[in-house]
DNA sequence: CGGGCGAGCGCC
DNA sequence: AAAGGGCGCTCGCCCG
């Protein structure tokens, strides 16, 4: 039913208090919480009923309060179990409009209760959800909201416009909808044993208490550096790009001339022809929009006038473009490039012109190819040229001074609000139950002593102190001590393994110890023969091994990795399982698991769903990832051999990620824990302060400056005790001003 | 002109 | 023969 007036109102809002499962969606002006208004909300009390409140209609020439108030309706939805899909955004625009916080009542989000039940990437939304479990086609519902928009005078996705009644039987649907998920998912996470992750201790907590706040709050920024950032690297950038150019430019030959014939073709309408005319000087009238008319009576007059240039106006008729110089057209094609603003023709940024430098004009052998198995220009590309050009060495600076640029200094200034930076924490984004967000790629500061282009290292170092904590602040930044090692040590079972840091050793020079059977050699750092200090390279190469050998990583990738000789890598990994051989067995069990039951759980429960494995495991047997095996049987078919290949990569993606989905899923759990509980004991003491970032296995927490030393000893006691493992967490807190301070 | 994609590169 | 996991953003470029 659509609300009409405060009877109807009255009426509704009575109906929810006898209610205990409400499902709750916000129909608004666009979708920035910050900037937009609600202009109706929507609920259900089950999947049958449901009521919209109108608060703004559209009269044709703006929006018109409807004169309701919401607020007695959103008073009376406090306390009851809310039940949103996307609820952050229905919670937060709520928030904002009315300034009542519905965040502690929602009680359960039919994204997450999806996600949860199948992480597997597909689209979450409302829509899309109901047509993948259902097969409800929305094309229908989507033509006439689009079609009262229209009418109404609105385009694409001025939503607002659409007429009321539309609106709310739409809105009442979602309502519905997300009831009729809550419905259907909520016996599923039952039979998985999901209920208590889902609604006690990981999923809706977290949504509640870390990830809502998160978004909400955003992050205060230093603008004036950021700004003064954007200057000077542009300037640097420019300076990069005329030296290269100036070293380039004698090798181009005729690259220029022929892109720009390629950009704009020779034509006797467009671009080509205005230009054309006016570097011709031909006297033609101009039409209103500046252009000049080429008409054929026009063209004609002109012909008449002294001095004109016949062969253009001929050409402009139809005429050959050989009438046109060769000179005239290139000055064409310059005065059009010209207005475009770019510097040169010749694009450094651009893959295509590098590739024709490098693989055509100079004849370079290409050194590796990309995914598509095309010639690559990369970084090491790069790397190897600089040995022949000295041009190619600036070029690298010059793509990563462009790359710090785009993404990470256009991007700050671009999306601020206010001087705030909103990031996103998407809980639904990641297999493994890691937050999906797009504050976690900040580059990592340059440390001092590190061989880095000044350049380079000044940009980058800058970066994470655009973050910063605001007058009368601090940031309390936790980096869990190597997360991951210490989760895999304790997954593994294995007692050498956990060793490692009981005794306080370094992870990767005992794991190079033992593998490699060194002696003469300490793993601890307080000792003179340290490997990480008197052999470093020794210990770099288990760093590239240590995890990933466990992951699945074979003796080729090996190879690669290190520069090793494929049967070395293979020794390798060999004496590497037999250093650790429970190790060895987790990683088969960890297989046979999900072979045969087609998933895998992490120590918290989180499930990793991969039916599939099984089926492929019944149709094939243990061989399907044994390449060989493969081809001896099916190499003859064609048809069927790539498919058998593409069911083999397939197998061995399961397999490998049922291993390191139980690490990685449990590092994200125990961080995630550790982040409710900072919320909630700074709650409980009446503590001003919240989590306010997440970057996997570091948390950094905002507070006043007064309480900084106190919240820093919270914060590092939950995230040592919160969860426990069979060995001890390390996770030493920092207090700053900016991202940049605790590194 | 907007969407999608490949390539590249940033993070854990 | 095929050969480690999880992400997000930007750019150029192609396509509809």
């Amino acid at each position: 039913m659509i609300v009409r007036d405060q009877k109807d109102l009255n009426r509704c809002i009575n109906q929810v208090s006898k209610a205990k499962y409400i499902t709750y969606d916000v129909e608004t002006t666009g979708l920035n919480t910050r900037q937009d208004k609600v202009i109706g909300i929507g609920c259900s009390t089950s999947p049958t009923t449901g009521f919209y409140v109108p608060l703004l209609i559209w009269d044709g020439i703006k929006l018109q309060e409807t004169g309701l108030d919401p607020r007695p309706l959103l008073q009376a939805l406090k306390g009851k179990r809310l039940i949103a899909h996307n609820a952050a955004f229905d919670v937060d625009q709520t928030y904002h409009d009315f300034n009542i916080d519905l965040k502690d009542d929602i009680w359960a989000d039919t994204m997450l209760m999806a996600h949860t039940l199948d992480e597997n990437k597909y689209a979450y939304g409302l829509k899309p959800l109901s047509k993948a479990l259902w097969g409800d086609d929305s094309t229908e519902e989507q033509q006439i909201m689009k079609q009262s928009i229209a009418d109404n005078g609105g385009s694409a996705n001025e939503y607002f416009k659409c007429d009321m009644e539309i609106m709310a039987k739409y809105c009442i649907k979602d309502c519905q909808l997300t009831f009729k998920l809550y419905n259907y998912f909520y016996p599923q996470l039952v039979d998985q044993d999901l209920i208590s992750f889902f609604f006690e201790e990981e999923v809706m907590p977290l949504y509640t208490q870390v990830t809502i706040p998160m978004q909400r709050n955003g992050i205060p920024l230093d603008i004036d550096l950021i700004v003064e950032s954007e200057e000077q690297i542009q300037k640097d950038i420019n300076d990069l790009e005329d030296s290269i150019m100036r070293s380039l430019s004698p090798h181009l030959g005729d690259f220029e001339d022929r892109h720009l014939a390629s950009l704009y073709p020779i034509n006797d309408k467009g671009v080509f022809a205005q230009e054309l005319c006016r570097i011709a000087n031909l006297e033609l009238p101009r039409l209103d929009s500046g252009k000049y008319s080429l008409a054929k009576k026009d063209l004609l007059k002109c012909e008449e006038k002294e001095g004109s240039n016949i062969k253009v106006l001929k050409f402009l008729q139809g005429g050959s473009s050989s009438l046109l110089s060769d000179s005239l057209i290139k000055d064409v094609r310059y005065a059009l490039f010209r207005k475009t603003g770019e510097r040169y023709v010749f694009n450094l940024q651009s893959k295509h012109h590098l590739k024709n430098l490098f693989f055509k004009i100079l004849q370079v052998d290409p050194i590796s190819k990309t995914d598509k198995g095309n010639p690559q220009v990369d970084d090491k590309f790069l790397d190897a040229m600089a040995e022949r050009y000295d041009w190619a060495e600036k070029l690298r600076v010059f793509n990563k001074l462009n790359k710090i640029k785009g993404a990470y200094i256009d991007r700050f200034i671009r999306e601020s609000e206010a001087g705030l930076f909103y990031p996103s924490f998407f809980q639904h984004r990641t297999i493994s139950g890691r937050y999906g967000s797009d504050l976690q790629q900040l580059p990592r500061p340059y440390e001092e002593g590190q061989e880095v282009n000044p350049l380079v290292k000044k940009y980058t170092n800058n970066v994470r102190k655009f973050f910063i904590a605001g007058e009368g602040h601090k940031f309390i930044d936790n980096d869990y001590e190597s997360l991951e090692p210490h989760v895999f040590a304790h997954i593994s079972g294995d007692e050498g393994l956990k060793n490692i840091f009981r005794n306080g050793d370094d992870f990767y020079s005992t794991i190079a110890i033992a593998t490699e059977g060194l002696t003469g050699v300490s793993a601890k750092k307080s000792d003179e023969n340290y490997l990480g200090k008197i052999n470093k390279p020794l210990r770099q190469k288990a760093k590239a091994y240590a995890l990933g050998i466990p992951y699945g990583m074979g003796d080729f990738a090996l190879s690669k990795n290190i520069k090793i000789p494929q049967n070395q890598a293979a020794s390798l990994i060999k004496s590497y399982k037999n250093s650790y051989p429970a190790l060895t067995e987790w990683m088969e069990r960890s297989e046979d698991q999900c072979r045969r039951m087609g998933f895998v759980r992490s120590e918290v429960g989180r499930v990793r769903h991969m039916p599939n494995a099984v089926e492929l495991h019944k149709q094939y047997g243990p061989d399907l990832i044994d390449g060989l095996a493969m081809w001896k049987i099916y190499s003859e078919d064609a048809v069927i051999y790539p498919e058998v290949k593409a069911k083999g990569r397939e197998m061995r993606k399961y397999l490998n990620n049922a291993k390191n989905f139980q690490v990685q899923s449990l590092a994200a759990s125990i961080v995630n824990r550790a982040a409710i509980a900072i919320n909630r004991k700074l709650n409980e003491l009446g503590i001003w302060g919240y989590v306010c970032a997440q970057v996997h296995d570091q948390l950094i927490t905002r507070c006043k400056s007064e309480d900084a030393e106190r919240v820093r000893d919270i914060v590092e006691d939950i995230m040592v005790n919160n969860y426990k493992l069979s060995i001890d967490l390390k996770a030493p807190a920092e207090i700053g001003d900016n991202f940049a301070d605790a590194h």
